[in-house]
DNA sequence: CGAACTTTTGACAAGCATCAACACGTGTGG
DNA sequence: CCACACGTGTTGATGCTTGTCAAAAGTTCG
């Protein structure tokens, strides 16, 4: 629900402000790049892999996920990507995508042209910081999966992947800490754990069974987040939640 | 081996300015870092997870790993640094360490104070743009790691890490491409690709009976790089070992 | 009201883990 | 120089976690 004609970029600005402020120069700048919308279906693709970059997406409304195809046509979701998020700022420097990018649900995106995008984070020093630390993260996330799906047994995939997500909707302002919309089917939650639709069912159960969480739909509820928390040996340092840059500028 | 002098920087230096190019005076300032050189041992820790980062590391001789330890005490190792990486640009950015490095040889590192490399990115762009873009490709190579351990078979894995290692050794110029020095215990193969210490054995002695590789002590000789790129689904495009600046600049 | 998708269940199979033991090379101290 | 500990690679036996296949029940939506 946008607020009040607020500039398209703006949630995507402050997400980026979090990392590293801007001055109000920076911010005109920001609200200024040549911005066109489009609107999407849910599986609708913003980027594929192998395309040469036009244009740099920004998630306006709606979830995305980021995935690959491997050699026997299983599917790796690699990333997960909220409202606010910039999709493939990689894309956007490193000219070809590696990787495909589909909506999860409908939603709008911000479609850039990738020269701007690169031409502010040269121009405006501070812009550019604020991209590098939003990469960083990114990156964190990424180690944690690595973590998650080569040393945690199913159940704790599953536990960690939604206590990431209670935590990350919790920035977004939008949910309630502990009883949140994963858009997210079973087979998708399988793609991206490195497990079976019909696992990820059982270990759901599994989790249900023990009171940790209960669903509705695709609606989790967190009913017991410590448990939760144990079961999926999770820790939130990994998504830096902290304003980082503060504390050594 | 030092080159007849050259100042410990310049390789580290060459590295980012594959990925966007310098001018004379980003040259002349990033040689000028101020960087103390530390001898570490095969095991030596170059940071620790929790750590505040007070220095940025190069590495400038030796291999180096980053892990993460997981609830159950397994580790997972979340990539493989080769000499002439930044190790840990993330942590001096994001202020805290969210994962350990360890030497995986003996070697070296030149220590920068993490406050002038964070000047430096912000008063030279092209030195940001650069690191940001490295940053990507490290992003790219953690997508690639998620999808291997996600949805790779065993044989798969390890096929494709050999694959790997081979360009990116190749890149560093100092090995043949089929013929590499690989400094890994065949546990921490296992510990890189979600996987125990015996099945890992087993695996190797499949692509050895295959014809694809053979082994001498902790050298690997591909005989079959096809054969091995098959096995490994391996296609060195997220790698993005073209100088991918230029296309767009 | 039916088509398409998703969740759930059961039976069974397979890949990989676990545990234990042995072989081999290397370095170290007596 | 030998004895020994130590790390690494190798092998075999066994079992558990997860995958596979198939079908039924529930859900969404035109």
């Amino acid at each position: 629900m946008p607020d009040h004609k607020e500039p398209t970029l703006s949630r995507t600005m402050r997400k980026l402000e979090k990392r590293f402020p801007f001055s109000p120069e920076d911010r005109a700048a920001f609200l200024a790049l040549p911005a066109s919308m489009k609107k999407l279906e849910a599986g609708g693709y913003v980027v594929r892999e192998a395309d040469l970059a036009r244009h740099c997406c920004a998630l306006i409304t709606g979830f995305a996920y980021r995935h690959k195809i491997v050699g026997d046509g299983g599917r790796q979701i690699v990333s997960i990507q909220v409202p606010g998020d910039f999709i493939d700022l990689q894309n956007s420097f490193l000219g070809i995508a590696d990787h495909n990018v589909q909506m999860l649900t409908a939603g709008e995106v911000a479609m850039i042209p990738v020269r701007a995008v690169q031409d502010i984070a040269y121009s405006h020093p501070a812009i550019g910081r604020a991209m590098l630390l939003d990469t960083l993260v990114d990156g964190s996330i990424f180690r944690e999966w690595i973590a998650n799906i080569g040393r945690r047994d199913a159940r704790s995939r599953i536990a960690h992947l939604f206590c990431e997500f209670a935590v990350r909707l919790q920035g977004t302002g939008e949910h309630e800490p502990h009883n949140y919309r994963l858009p997210l089917s079973q087979d998708q939650l399988a793609d991206a754990t490195g497990l079976t639709g019909v696992h990820v069912n059982r270990m759901i159960q599994s989790l249900r069974r023990d009171g940790l969480i209960s669903t509705d739909k695709r609606t989790v509820t967190i009913e017991n987040w410590d448990g939760l928390v144990t079961a999926g040996d999770f820790s939130r340092a990994y998504l830096h939640p902290e304003n980082v840059s503060g504390q050594l500028n």
